[in-house]
DNA sequence: AATGAATGAGTCTTCATTCAT
DNA sequence: CATGAATGAAGACTCATTCAT
């Protein structure tokens, strides 16, 4: 099925690129991961680059498909961001390696990936700016707190990536970083989350 | 004067570097801007490589320099947090540019220098954890906390350097994340730094 | 074919580098001579070293192919050595270009060709060794004369490929050599061998 | 003194060129081994083709030289021939560095230094040939005899300089060269030479 | 005469992309 | 749809040679 073999190169090039760098990263190497020849890559993506560029965007629909499902169930606006920190997160956690390529590999690649990434980023950055309201600082404040919470998260995954050995707690990571940001931004206590599953 | 040479080699590598990535810069282009040939650059470092090599050794020797400085004035571990935190800052807004190459470019380049500016991250999460020992944290939460603090630091180092036009904000928004970590890892309030003069 | 093609480009390798030297061939010229892409030529050999190194082993198996099956129709000691004489020149003469190239160019181009030209010349010479057992010398001085043949032959060959006008007369050189070998050995006369069909 | 530098740098050449090839060895290379700088090389020589150049002239004025005076004590052709062998081996002995450079690296080098070479080559046969008249051989019989004999000793030298560890045999193998030569030649016996002091 | 930093042409090699089969 | 041989542009790096000091 044509899906499939999409389906199969994308996976292939998520373990090449994590592997060896996007730049490091030949068609090659991902067609002979993903067991076909190399010509049958662009019957799929008209580029390397492109193929890079649907891994961003399919992180980012998953990300902001899981955020938009939760905050769907909550009324409140700080409900909604305490939601939607744990949507991501569970989101990051479940889809490790992809994200780990897109927030380590595309910056440095190109403006081109810069600039699809940082669409995304400031979508996400309006959200969390936005249920902030209540935290008692100015537009540009909340713009920076939610900057700064897309960094943390992010290098907190990659770093927790980067340990080869042992099972990676990213997921308890993710909540420590949830746990510090909102009482940084001076919102009232919650308790834990439930650990998931793990993949 | 052979440090010249060097020296204008470095700032040309790190404006073309934050042009066109570390993958999409040619030595040409280096030479280019630096004004001199392209062999001239070999004579200087063995190889690309070793040229972005140096700029990660120079951030991190400013970095570790300036938090050593402003540690060494204090004795209260949470007092020598609060100043290490300002004075990496003060780098980063000081050596933005620099900056914006190195924690941008650098980790998805190569293993080679994601091992190499581990070290260094390594070094300064180390001192983080340590100082937060009087904030109620386990060894390992102050790690994450440690690692998340970094990857917002960069992360809004990297955002202000995206906004082409206007003056980057870029100290204040240091400000708000070292006053919003602060206050998240549960530490007692303290009052706003001056601002510097920007370079 | 894949084999058309790998040979297509041994053959332009010996005539560029007949004209050129190994160091003064460039690949781009091995492969315009070959009618294809510079690319391609990385496609059938990982180097331009392996490209010569290809013919050093060209060269020597069909020297020893020669001389086997020459040898593998005699059984007294003089006789071998009389017929791998003539078989080692009937391989030279015929593959003339492939030799002259070898020979003249493997030696002064890295140690690397150096020994494994000289692995494939021990060979022979042990060969050669072994077969002037009844002539009466040590075995020290027999490895002497076996070198002295193969420089002689060598030499001849290098020379006559030189004389570019007028037919070569590498095959009569090579008849001359045999018999002033053969007497200078002190062993008992021969007649001479027929001329072979020029290739 | 001018010429004491114009040797170190020569002597400084063969060293290099010997370790490292013709084509390997860079002008730096030889600089460094003759402890002056890069630019110096080129107060001496026009270019690097012009030292090797100059090491092939100087291997041939010192043969022909030693050949020379050899003949000028002998009348019989066939005492011209003799002594003359056993000069040139005592050259080769004497200079075997420069000789095996020269031997080893000039003929694939380039075309041009293989016609400086060809042209000594070419004095040395002639003489060789004449010498050859009493052996009862057309003219280009001689002319192979004496390509072989300058083929065998070169291959010869080249052959005992590779052997590392342990003295060089090479006047031995000179001995061995010159007496097969002598037989093969159908010229009448003649005692051993004397072993000549090493170097 | 001596230096050695600077030059830039030229080389090998890689790899994204195409296309005939 | 699939293949994988072929392409050729581009880039890192070397090194013989020059020249200001």
């Amino acid at each position: 099925m044509v899906e499939d073999r999409r389906e199969a190169l994308l996976r292939a090039a998520i373990l090449v690129f994590l592997r060896e760098g996007y730049q490091g990263a030949s068609v090659k190497a991902i067609t002979e991961e993903a067991g076909c020849a190399t010509g049958t890559f662009y019957l799929y993506f008209p580029s390397k680059d492109d193929c890079l560029s649907a891994l961003i965007d399919r992180l980012y629909e998953r990300v902001l498909a899981g955020v938009a499902a939760a905050r769907a169930g909550e009324t409140a606006v700080t409900d909604k961001l305490w939601v939607s920190m744990e949507a991501a997160v569970r989101v990051f956690d479940h889809e490790r390696q992809l994200a780990a390529v897109v927030l380590r590999d595309a910056p440095g690649a190109s403006p081109l990936f810069r600039d699809r990434l940082d669409r995304v980023r400031r979508t996400l950055a309006a959200l969390i700016a936005e249920d902030l309201a209540e935290a008692g600082m100015d537009a540009w404040e909340r713009e920076c707190a939610a900057r700064m919470l897309e960094g943390a998260l992010g290098e907190v995954l990659v770093w927790q990536m980067a340990q080869d050995p042992g099972p990676s707690r990213l997921w308890d990571a993710g909540q420590v970083v949830r746990r510090l940001f909102w009482r940084g931004c001076g919102l009232p206590a919650r308790e834990a989350a439930v650990v998931p599953e793990s993949p």
